[in-house]
DNA sequence: GACTCTTATTTGTAGGACAAATAGGATAGT
DNA sequence: ACTATCCTATTTGTCCTACAAATAAGAGTC
């Protein structure tokens, strides 16, 4: 009934969520708020903007598909920037659009992150990211199936690329996360992962442990070729693997 | 009451809405439907997946902020693409400053890609591609405002990725575009296009055509280096060598 | 047959209720 | 005194009902 609220100043026919969501626009850049500070309760925020709950819910899913923050139940809103990955996300509508895309190109984008970043993942890699890597690749070996394997295969690698301090890439690590899998399985059996694959990822860290430069980037750029090659042999130009696909992530 | 998740077919512990947003991302791909089409009504909705109007609403509006579908009253939600749209209104946000991370990301990003894949790019750029990278760049000079400079130069540096031939990386890029535009348009005016940016690309060019692989890297470097550093001049938050709180997540 | 009006349906908003999660204080044990 | 555990108050998550607003479609009128 109180639709018509105080805001006869700019009282446009937007919608009421609308409204809120530019209140809260207003709110945020006025009281200069950065990432991780709170905003208020959604109850405060009810009568601060005169809406009722339900509509300040419509306007926080706004902000939170926009990646602009954070909520946790008792906590409330926290202000973030994950807006990279939220447009992945609704670019990953079309899951088909990635999913088509040639498999050649995924690996060549992982050729380019992983082999190319050499300088920067020298520069920052520490002891610690080793240790870890070692223990994800013994997961590797010890996986019980090939699923499993190829979990810990790519998590491998996203566990290196982490070192980059890099979320975008991450994101799109995260993005292309199906398409790599896939190449990852086809035509590797279990025991490939705990012989093969286990031993190029071991030798992958001894470079990197001996920050060995020209032999990691020989060696993970062998190793991605391998896997892209085991998959051609198998695959050769077939294509649509989207029957079992249950997106996982 | 009726709370108890009656979906049995894989009962994550997601919450009711996200559960709705996947279950119509599934109804989208499984019934085909694309642009125009029509999806049922929310209270139709609310029984095809046990959930309440709320629920489904909320998850209505995350689909829209996305810039998947359109609703009008009386009508129901049409799907759409707006979702570069979207993503334009999503980052247009950074009245905050909540950006830092996220440039400094992106710009990392295409450090890596546009100098580190020198070598692909030596391989494979020809006589013509480079004859149309100066033809934009001419575009780029001439450009009327800021707005349409920063196109041009967004423009400028996929073409030069497309020769790449890699529809991957090319997605990504258009992924990025919402923020590249933003990192270009920083504490840059027309006339900085019009003089520095464009000689920066002429003397990259350059280095293509005479194929001199070290001047090509040092150049792109510098010059995507500077984009950054004139976005930092401008927040002017950037003070230790690297004060990153990279705790992961 | 064309126009206007009513009606039924659907979205938009409000407000209340309860469950679930949890931060922070209260309490008990050592 | 200090730690660990439990309790409570607060906050988000979901459901429900009710009504207003918008509008497509059909009924009624000239």
């Amino acid at each position: 009934m109180s639709r018509q609220k105080g805001c006869a100043v700019k009282a446009e026919p937007r919608s009421a969520v609308d409204d809120v969501v530019l209140q809260m626009r207003e709110l945020i850049s006025d009281k200069g708020l950065t990432v991780g500070d709170q905003l208020p309760t959604e109850r405060e925020l009810c009568e601060a903007f005169g809406a009722s709950r339900n509509t300040v819910r419509e306007a926080m899913r706004i902000l939170k598909a926009y990646g602009v923050v954070e909520v946790r139940p008792k906590v409330g809103a926290t202000i973030v920037d994950n807006r990279m990955a939220s447009a992945l996300d609704m670019f990953s509508f079309n899951v088909m659009e990635i999913s088509r895309t040639t498999f050649s190109d995924i690996q060549g984008f992982r050729i380019l992150l992983e082999v190319s970043s050499v300088d920067e993942i020298f520069d920052r890699i520490t002891d610690q990211d080793i240790v870890e890597l070692r223990q994800i690749n013994a997961g590797l070996k010890a996986a019980e199936g090939k699923d499993e394997a190829s979990e810990q295969d790519f998590l491998f690698h996203t566990r290196l690329i982490r070192v980059l301090s890099n979320k975008a890439i991450l994101d799109v690590y995260g993005l292309m996360k199906p398409v790599i899998l896939n190449i990852m399985l086809k035509g590797k059996t279990r025991h490939t992962f705990e012989t093969d694959t286990f031993s190029e990822h071991e030798s992958v860290l001894d470079a990197l442990q001996t920050r060995d430069r020209l032999a990691y980037q020989y060696r993970m750029k062998t190793h991605l070729e391998m896997g892209y090659a085991q998959f051609n042999k198998v695959e050769r130009f077939e294509e649509g693997p989207d029957a079992q696909e249950g997106a996982s992530d």
